[in-house]
DNA sequence: CCGACCTGTATTATGCATAATACAAATCTG
DNA sequence: CAGATTTGTATTATGCATAATACAGGTCGG
């Protein structure tokens, strides 16, 4: 019952990229459970490497229980350590849907500090030349695998009317607008990016899986910056979704979001 | 000038480590433009390796254009290099917004073929037992450069009514509702990968690059799925955006979707 | 101006990842 | 049963990443 993560995970280049190509797509599905992959060979061809290569790549997932491998017959995928099904969050509301499997999700701090902003928060937010932000770094858990690994940035004017233990517990929605604050709009942007090694390890991931990478700015009804947020989710435990209705007629149709309708069956 | 995209990502295990560690300290501002960094044999022993190693990550770096040596002096960090903008997409419209550069986009389709659908699609679209779907790849590029790596499942009966050069040249849906399918709905979410080997040569990166991946299901009015989308997106070439307003009063306080209000300075 | 520190370059040596190949044993299929 | 395919195992060879070291030439500060 260990499912460690990646605790073996290959050395070298082609071996490491095998192995996680391979765990992709076992995580979203595209190898399902039971499924019985291409042969070693098979695989060698495929992936462009010797079959001393691939076998390093299906040591480290057997290892892991992701594949179950029988002489003579082949591999297949036991995709069980995987079973529970990822943490999906609404792109329109930014509620996480926990309530499938009564997941609870806890949060535990791993630094912070107050400082100047980096410049690219700092023009982000529209911050004053020398202004001074708390930066927060915590990672998220759910049934404690962690999955989320988040780092906010807020002006010290404002967050110096929270604790860091409220920082733990409640959500930073909650913490601004009990200090006061007018949120006004937000603006999010969603792109990916490799894990580096401190990431890695707070994420319980291999240096170098495929990470969810969110930046979220949000503003008061001034315009001005009150929360930036960089966020790095694992894909195999997190999921973005956003449902749409298409709308209009003629010319003018076009989509509009339908906010809390997502349906978890896509995947 | 050529900026070649993270194309050169140290091969072996320790260089690759050190670049991402410091990309990570360039990326989150510990380490801001500007600033330049510890000497190589510095560097080598804070990571217990040896300076060749070291230079190797320096010289990704480098090629990525987030550092700059300068011999005699030093090397110093130019986080610009994260500056150029992409392509972004504006995640409740689905429409790019190429207009900032003038760009414009090709598509060019690596394959085409009519078979089975593959089990995660046919459940996602809820297809009968043994239908048959169209399976079409095919690589966009902005300004001769691709970003993104397109696989749509359409079933044969819908697909029929379009040819392989429609394909090439016009937007999916146009050709959908050309064919008289009332579209009703769509399911999307969105994670991320690692670049495969046919993925990474489509896309012009290097193998175990990070890719943003998108998936989406198209319904008809009567809920039956007319297209399945897999989209992997070059994350420094490509972003999800998305603008949110805070609405309503009290405790019904909630985010709602700005559309068509994207900013692009958010990174 | 001199010494300290830096990047650039070269050399040699070692170990590990990888490739290529062959064969044994188990399993499935016709 | 026979042949094909699979995983398991072993062997040999090669290339590359890494280490360790040395030195040349530029830059900066005292």
């Amino acid at each position: 019952m260990d499912t460690k993560g990646s605790s073996l995970l290959p050395e070298g280049a082609k071996a490491r990229l095998v192995y996680l190509s391979l765990k992709d797509e076992i995580a979203d599905g595209r190898l399902a459970d039971g499924d019985n992959l291409p042969g070693e060979q098979r695989l060698a061809e495929t992936f462009g490497v010797s079959r001393v290569t691939v076998r390093r790549a299906l040591d480290a997932l057997s290892a892991d229980g992701l594949i179950e491998r029988r002489v003579g017959s082949g591999t297949v995928v036991r995709a069980n350590g995987f079973g529970k099904k990822p943490v999906a969050m609404d792109f329109t509301t930014l509620m996480p849907q926990l309530v499938e499997m009564g997941q609870s999700t806890t949060a535990r701090l791993l630094s912070f500090s107050y400082g100047p902003a980096p410049d690219f928060v700092a023009r982000a937010m529209k911050l004053g030349a020398d202004e001074k932000v708390q930066i927060a770094t915590r990672v998220r858990s759910a049934d404690d695998r962690p999955f989320s690994h988040l780092t906010t940035y807020v002006p010290e004017t404002i967050a110096r009317n929270y604790s860091e233990h409220d920082l733990a517990t409640t959500p930073l929605f909650k913490l601004l607008e009990r200090s006061g604050v007018h949120i006004g709009d937000a603006q999010q942007s969603v792109s990916a990016t490799l894990a580096g090694p401190e990431v890695a390890e707070a994420l319980e991931v291999a240096v170098g899986s495929a990470l969810l990478s969110l930046r979220r700015v949000v503003r008061d009804e001034t315009g001005k910056g009150v929360e930036y947020l960089s966020a790095l989710y694992r894909p195999d435990m997190f999921r973005l979704e956003m449902a749409l209705t298409r709308v209009g007629s003629g010319s003018s149709r076009h989509w509009e979001p339908a906010i809390g309708k997502t349906e978890a069956d896509v995947a």
